[in-house]
DNA sequence: TGTACATCAGTGAACGCGCGTTCACTGATGTAC
DNA sequence: TGTACATCAGTGAACGCGCGTTCACTGATGTAC
């Protein structure tokens, strides 16, 4: 929860209304939340966000990058918490960008629903191609490839479609409603199984 | 383009309504269209909607359930013109999946974008739920398997995944951002094989 | 250490905007006799 | 075939709403002397 401001400087007015934006689009969806709200959550009247942001875009964009930031760290845990090479990595990677999709979804929807919110800011774009690098590194240590070897970028797309059509799917509540109750576990292990098969000497 | 009506009775506003509506939801893009602007472009009051639908919402799920026909029987006729168990009928289908996407990207977000703009409408949520058993059937085609037998639904859910993972990241340019340029049969094919091997016998 | 002052982060009232929805209405259509 | 009337699909004006943004302002902070 947000500390209502007691003095008339509020002091981190910037931290907690890009907060309290964050969760108004979790609790009002990613369509519904506005930034007249949060500024009443934060307790400052609704001119004050214009001390800090150009105007509502900018403050969006800010939010986004920090969900965006959030993603990748989890995905670098992951990671690092697994061996090179082994078929765990490939799968907690894939079980960390989904975690994260299901911690967050209205951020998610938001980084990634095509609803344009973020337009073509470069910083976001940039925050975006660092995740699909994480994918990348991963893979060519996988195959003790290059990162820029065409197989491994070819293969880490594949993982991240794989992964990312999961997470829509998931959270759309497709994956219930086809009844399909999906073993997550066994999809991960299917996917990391269909395009990096194990490595001989891997784990 | 629209007729704008003559006479006092339209005659056809139901359908131009819904027409008008999925054109701005392509042109202004899912969440900025309006049924204000919709009406104005059918020629017609802004009041003259509620003749026909209860609410805002209702006009949207008519859209969204338009759209839903018009990509199941895109993906119909991508299914029926391959013969069976070939790899060409897998492939076929997804890229009329993505293609589907890349026509119609407005509605495309509505209908997956996570904005919840259409709730929990149980004529969507079959209409969703047919576009799978589609894929099933493909798949359990291509096995000669039941199409209920979990090892089809499995198959079917990680071809869907990886399809509409590369939807999405196509529509959001973040296939072109992270330098990777997809070469989509190419993919496409890398997960028709993944998935579904080519089978003894088949082309 | 105390005072003058520039700077900065807030206020609160006001703005115009477009939206979805309602209301009492009216013009056209089609049916019964 | 002609007329009376119910039905239906439109009108247009009005409503309240919440939003993003602006403006002149003011209270607190920190720095120079």
């Amino acid at each position: 929860m947000i500390e209502v401001k007691k003095n008339y400087h509020h002091g981190h007015l910037k931290d907690q209304l890009l907060e309290a934006v964050r969760q108004l689009v979790e609790e009002k969806g990613p369509d519904s939340f506005s930034i007249a709200e949060a500024c009443r959550r934060a307790g400052v009247s609704t001119a004050a966000p214009y001390k800090h942001f150009k105007d509502r875009d900018e403050i969006l964009h800010g939010v986004i990058l920090g969900a965006m930031h959030r993603m990748g760290e989890a995905m670098e845990a992951a990671a690092s918490a697994h061996p090179a090479q082994s078929q765990e990595r490939i799968v907690a990677l894939g079980k960390a960008y989904i975690d994260f999709a299901r911690a967050e979804p209205g951020m998610f929807a938001l980084m990634f629903g095509l609803t344009g919110g973020h337009g073509e800011d470069p910083a976001l774009t940039e925050e975006g191609q660092a995740k699909f690098e994480i994918v990348c590194r991963v893979v060519a240590d996988h195959l003790s490839l290059p990162p820029d070897d065409p197989e491994v970028t070819a293969r880490a797309y594949a993982l991240w479609c794989a992964v990312h059509g999961h997470a829509f799917l998931v959270l759309d509540g497709k994956a219930d409603k086809t009844k399909i109750s999906v073993d997550e576990d066994g999809y991960l292990r299917l996917v990391a199984n269909a395009y990096l098969p194990p490595v001989a000497g891997g784990s």
